[in-house]
RNA sequence: GGCCCAUUGGUCAAGCGGUUAAGACGCGGCCCUCUCAAGGCCGAAUCAUGGGUUCGAUUCCCGUAUGGGUCACCA
């Protein structure tokens, strides 16, 4: 019936949509298998929000022997940057979210239901739309924007839903033949849906995260293929997720109020729906009230932030999976070093309204994910990061290998672990004062404490320096600071001390921060026994000296 | 404004008709301890609100308020 004008539309297309549904067959995949993908516009930037639903998407499928791919859309050319697709490859690569099928660099792709970039699936949408052009069901509109701008100001005066539907949907109203005159005279046009929907009927579908939604129909006449011949994101949806066989669209909850619009667009293309899951907004603390966490406003926003700012990727995740299914934490407790991906995720335990990002909470989940790993990974995960920024601490690290990853191994085995490291960042303030190079050209503010008399300190280190033998071990080390203590008046032990204070001058404690801060000229260190190994007797004078 | 979604301590949240309303982060205190971090113990702090339904509502229903999303030839 509308042959004459989809051929007039479309005379290049020679493909059927039934060719299609050959070219990509339905998956040959177990029972319960996800396919599901990761589909952003190139702009280069990953989101956290996006990492969040990444972060599940890609684990909902690999826990179901499902597929995971990568699909680009980029039908807006004004929103393209350079090596934009890399930049999100290797962005979320980080995170360990990667890809069974999609574009693995700028120009090759894997995986059998390809092309994976939308710009080069121009002829397959159009196939589409001709087809339902054939059918009656989408048909050209020549309506300039500021047509467009003028019915919406119309409605707008007399308080009516704004938009292309009933009576304003004008081009609707057209007969074939003017249709097609003005096709041949040269104007301009794009092609829009003829929705049959009736605002006052319901739809309603059930979301796997949310349970049971009701909609009103859908009743706008949407653009589907825009003046350039790219679709627009709602066609292009539904044809790609049904021909790449997807069944789980998992997508941020801003698509939400479009599900009666993609609905009924599967429907009229006569394709079975997916089943959709729509991911929690992740939400900012802004003074008091709550919003989007925004790519203009939060540095945090960026998954790229994280990585500059020192936090491993694994805290990241670690995170995210805690606000995604907060079983997880326990989970989290009970296996400290088992890979996330053992974790089991059930989208049913995932919460409906966005969680607020805390800063907080991830340092410490950080600072339990760090104090798991090694003194070596520590080490090396720590340089790889001081390489990017802060060359003089990669240069100390680098020159001095060995005793840095000493000095990390402190108190990092057996059963009381020290947490002292949440961020890449906080290693400078972990290390620094320890290498000679940045300690000994330096002045230094020793933060003395109840222990303030130059020449009580003095007699202290000069008695300590005599015992201290570095083949002790470590009750032989302490027993010799409390000999000291004995010989001046303080009390071997804290306990005596507090029973009888007017018999003493002070206590080991005492004792042992004068050591403390005239070695190091502060008052919080590790374990003062294994620094002092470390730097060795020799050392130690020297830096006894500088008092 | 229309439509949709949500609402348990400051934050993340368990709960799914009867509980002293878990737990984690943060905060305060104490203990442990050579300092700090950690750890242990204790504490302050929560069901937005008004109506129903029910013997009984944090839980179910309706309204209100608040917050969020969405209404493009952007995705």
């Amino acid at each position: 019936m509308s042959k004459e004008l989809a051929d007039i539309i479309f005379p290049n297309i020679t493909k059927t949509v039934e060719d299609y549904e050959k070219i990509y067959p339905k998956r040959n995949l177990p029972e319960g298998a996800v396919v599901t993908r990761f589909a952003p516009s190139p702009t280069g930037f990953v989101h956290i929000g996006s990492l969040f639903t990444a972060t599940f998407a890609s684990r909902f499928a690999r826990q179901t022997n499902g597929i995971y791919y990568l699909r680009i859309e980029d039908t807006d050319s004004k929103r393209e940057v350079d090596n934009g697709i890399e930049l999100i490859i290797n962005g979320l690569k980080v995170f360990d979210v990667k890809f069974d099928e999609g574009p693995v660099d700028e120009n090759n792709q894997e995986g059998a239901y390809g092309p994976y970039i939308q710009s080069q699936r121009k002829e397959i949408y159009q196939t589409y739309a001709k087809s339902l052009i054939e059918k009656g069901l989408a048909y050209p509109c020549f309506c300039t924007p500021e047509d467009l701008d003028k019915t919406r100001e119309k409605q707008e005066k007399l308080k009516i839903r704004p938009g292309y539907y009933g009576e304003y949907a004008k081009c609707r109203m057209m007969s074939e033949s003017q249709m097609i005159e003005r096709i041949k005279n040269g104007e301009n046009y794009i092609i829009r849906l003829k929705s049959p929907g009736n605002p006052n009927k319901k739809v309603r579908y059930t979301d796997l995260i949310r349970g049971m939604i009701e909609f009103p129909e859908h009743d706008q006449d949407i653009v589907i293929i825009k003046s350039d011949g790219l679709p627009t994101y709602h066609f292009a949806h539904a044809i790609d997720d049904h021909l790449m066989r997807t069944t789980h669209v998992i997508r941020g909850e801003e698509w939400l109020s479009s599900v009666p619009l993609h609905l009924q667009l599967f429907d009229m293309l006569g394709f079975e729906t997916p089943i959709y899951v729509h991911m929690p907004t992740i939400m900012k603390d802004d003074n008091g009230s709550k919003r989007k966490i925004s790519k203009r406003k939060d540095p945090e926003a960026a998954a790229s932030y994280y990585k500059e700012n020192g936090i491993p990727s694994d805290a990241v995740t670690d995170y995210l999976l805690n606000i995604l299914n907060s079983n997880y934490e326990i989970w989290r407790k009970e296996n400290p070093k088992t890979p996330s991906t053992e974790f089991k995720i059930d989208p049913a335990k995932i919460n409906v309204s966005g969680a607020m990002f805390d800063l907080v909470k991830l340092a410490d989940v950080s600072k339990n994910t760090i104090s798991n790993y090694t003194a070596e990974r520590v080490y090396e995960e720590g340089l790889e990061w001081a390489k990017m920024y802060d060359h003089e601490l990669a240069k100390l690290m680098e020159q001095h290998k060995d005793f840095t990853i000493g000095i990390l191994n402190i108190e990092r085995t057996g059963t009381k672990i020290r947490k002292d490291i949440s961020k890449w960042s906080d290693l400078r303030e972990n290390l620094e004062y320890l290498y000679d190079e940045v300690y000994l050209n330096k002045e230094h503010e020793y933060e003395w404490q109840s222990i303030t008399d130059k020449e009580e300190i003095k007699k202290i280190i000069e008695e300590y320096v005599n015992v201290y033998d570095e083949n002790d071990d470590k009750d032989t080390w302490f027993n010799k600071i409390k000999d000291v203590c004995e010989k001046y008046g303080y009390a071997r032990e804290v306990k005596e001390y507090k029973k009888n204070p007017e018999n003493y001058k002070g206590h080991v404690g005492d004792v042992s921060t004068v050591i403390r801060v005239a070695l190091t000229s502060r008052r919080n260190t590790p374990d003062l026994y294994e620094i002092l190994k470390l730097l060795g007797k020799e050392r130690m004078k020297i830096r006894f000296s500088l008092i």
